[in-house]
DNA sequence: GTCTATATCGTGATAGAC
DNA sequence: GTCTATCACGATATAGAC
């Protein structure tokens, strides 16, 4: 690579970072074109040399995210899991709050974008019932192997993931007294056995 | 009241009227103040004469909307509850649910608002603290009574509401196939056992 | 490819006739 | 109070020199 290519490759790196902060700091909405070039220290015409627009950047940052997200993940097993076993579901959500809260300013400008789209699109609860269809299989598999569920689980997974994103979203971003993994054991805990807890006598 | 002060009336209800059919259509971001001043048939500077902003006609649906509550729940008395208890926890849930989704567009617009923010801002989380302070206090009763919660009553209480909020934001408005009876009865079920059930055999 | 300067556009908000 | 016409401004996107 010549050191032409490597300058642009910098720049636009550098415009990547500058974003992901700027979402971070004000959201994505919020965040001006000049905003990133000028956190970036680049001029406002270079932006477009490297992407046609602030939702074009935002996919690319996605486009990132996934080749990282591959990587990690590659060649994993994924078997139906037991959601009602306390160490799965604990380990699911942990799995999920950390890629969400790992990735904060990209989930943060996905969640604006969807929400500024006007909830009559109905693409958040696209987005809420894609992310959770996982989710939703193993409810499927829970229900068909004979468990009582809450109910529909399209609903129950898109309840779940309503929560998880929503949390993730709002939370402060560094929260001296509560860490990432005090608030995964209480939402586990809450999605396990609800408030009633687990000693709470069957009716029957 | 005369008849001018009667008109001026009218056009404020109508531009009202307007802007809520607009925000649960386009959501709160998307709608323009033209948007308004065409649907309710008035030209775009009539706006200025009753709202100083797109803002203030929120905070003026808000008042509304505050002054009707006010007169359905005048009166009742609000005794600490047992949210463990299934009657009690659906209740609750019924009426925060009906409230969302019976005003869907000013829901949409605070939600909006909240969101357009930022992160940062730490509005959202702010919104969400203050909207669940009665469920918190719930909740503290709960443990001082001795119960065991999932976690800290506050991140218990923004949880729930965080899926509640969120669900009654991303749920398309017409759901043919789910009512909100079965929405409330599936969100108390999964709250109050989790995803266990309550045939969950406890530990000790 | 990067910069400075500027064209263009959508929108909020106002002025003034009626 | 309501209207038409218009201003003012911020932000996107482009042009052209280097």
């Amino acid at each position: 690579m010549g050191v032409r290519k490597a300058r642009a490759a910098e720049t636009e790196a550098a415009l990547k970072e500058a974003a992901l902060r700027q979402f971070a700091e004000r959201g994505y909405l919020n965040t001006k074109i000049t905003d990133i070039t000028a956190a970036a220290g680049r001029a406002t015409g270079s932006f477009y040399d490297h992407f046609a627009s602030k939702d074009a950047l935002l996919q690319a940052l996605l486009a990132d995210l996934h080749g990282k997200a591959h990587d990690r993940l590659a060649g994993q097993e994924h078997p139906p899991h037991d959601l009602t076993d306390p160490d799965q579901l604990h380990e699911h959500l942990a799995v999920a709050w950390h890629l969400m809260r790992g990735n904060r300013p990209v989930m943060i400008a996905l969640f604006e974008q969807a929400m500024a789209a006007g909830p009559g699109a109905g693409r958040l609860w696209q987005r809420l019932t894609e992310d959770t269809q996982v989710l939703r299989e193993h409810l499927e598999h829970l229900r068909e192997s004979g468990r009582p569920l809450p109910g529909d689980p399209e609903l129950v997974a898109a309840a779940m993931g309503a929560m998880l994103s929503m949390l993730a979203y709002a939370l402060p971003g560094e929260d001296p007294g509560r860490s990432d993994d005090e608030v995964v054991g209480i939402l586990a805990r809450l999605l396990l056995h609800g408030l009633a807890g687990p000693d709470s006598t069957p009716a029957g």
